[in-house]
DNA sequence: TGCTTTTATGCACAGGTTGCAATTTCGCAA
DNA sequence: TTGCGAAATTGCAACCTGTGCATAAAAGCA
């Protein structure tokens, strides 16, 4: 299975990724073109959709598979586990799984972290991807949750990922470090599981 | 300030929004070219972009509005009143005000609604909408609840807005009508303020 | 009627995306 | 080594959204 074809392909598809991420990097994601891509990988920039189904896609390969690491999470609820510890858990390996999200040798992650929240198009695609997602997220919880309808285990999973996001993005928007925008994500979530009422009831 | 001329111009606006919608409605989103509107409403394509900057715009109207009666009713916070409570009224008001969303004779809202869970692209321009609001409105709780602090404020605005919206599209995907939709949404609030752990804590 | 300000339009173009066909490249077997 | 077939690459044409620019058409006003 490891050719000169096979070979060749990978590194026109990580040059291709290379030098997306790195042009993105340096003038932005609207300011580069497919054939500044293209012609950075030394290919044509045909070529470019043969390897990537679109601009965007070049930002979001592994999606699908952190879907699933989310389903896995929840498949394996240990017996008895509350559905706020075993969503905590949902979280860290999220995490877990974005650290480990190397295709690339150079660190890939940490820029397009930085371009998805700076860029307003990538922002969106990485909402709807999380969208897409979270009604198979609480089928998933209704079925470890025998006693939970779908509704609830729908206001479940848009709480948690809703408070997660915004504080994140809150954090972020102050300028905070990745840790802090970790950090918020973490009290999001707490504050999901504990519930609003729990805040500024006064 | 009601010559020939500004008449005419309501008129335009109108007959492309009445063919856009029809289009929409009949063909699908992707399926409807501009171009389509535009000879559907009598006028030439370039002038669709006088009246609306885009295709996505033309179902997102009063996007400004909704998110500025958001923060009006969190600017009117009776003394005292729980967190939970404000959020509550705050929902009420924006059922009130999509309903009040008439700028067409004939109902616009519902194929608006139904075309914004079902077309991929437009699901994507609502919640970044959304959640371009978001920050926003967490700044505004933060100024009526002072013991509030951002990511916190933050998290509420996330929690509350993710499980009303992922409940309500829960509702609608399993075939729910308008009214199903809304009270899952009414039920998703109702959780964010509860909190998870009041759900299958088990 | 003639002048001015809008408004409508046409034209050209950039950029993303797709389909199709031709061509190159590679793997493999004779 | 040669040649065949599959796979990869590429070029080309086309469509669509969106923008800038210049011009024509229309409407208000003097």
């Amino acid at each position: 299975m490891e050719g000169h074809r096979e070979r060749k392909k990978v590194r026109t598809r990580r040059a291709l990724l290379e030098a997306a991420v790195r042009l993105f990097s340096e003038q932005g994601y609207e300011q580069t073109t497919i054939a500044e891509i293209a012609a950075a990988a030394d290919v044509a920039p045909r070529t470019f959709f043969a390897y990537f189904s679109s601009k965007e896609d070049v930002l979001f390969l592994q999606a699908e598979d952190r879907g699933q690491a989310m389903l896995d999470v929840i498949a394996g609820r240990q017996p008895g586990e509350p559905l706020g510890a075993l969503l905590s858990r949902m979280f860290d390996g999220l995490v877990r799984g974005l650290a480990d999200d190397d295709e690339l040798d150079f660190a890939l992650s940490p820029l397009r972290a930085r371009l998805m929240f700076a860029e307003p198009a990538l922002r969106a695609r990485g909402l709807t991807l999380m969208m897409q997602e979270q009604p198979r997220v609480a089928a998933a919880l209704c079925e470890v949750y025998p006693e939970l309808d779908p509704v609830s285990a729908g206001a479940a999973v848009g709480s948690f990922m809703g408070a997660l996001s915004v504080a994140g993005l809150v954090a972020q928007q102050q300028g905070g470090s990745n840790e802090d925008v970790l950090a918020a994500g973490r009290r999001g979530i707490e504050i999901a599981i504990n519930g609003l009422s729990s805040l500024g009831g006064s």
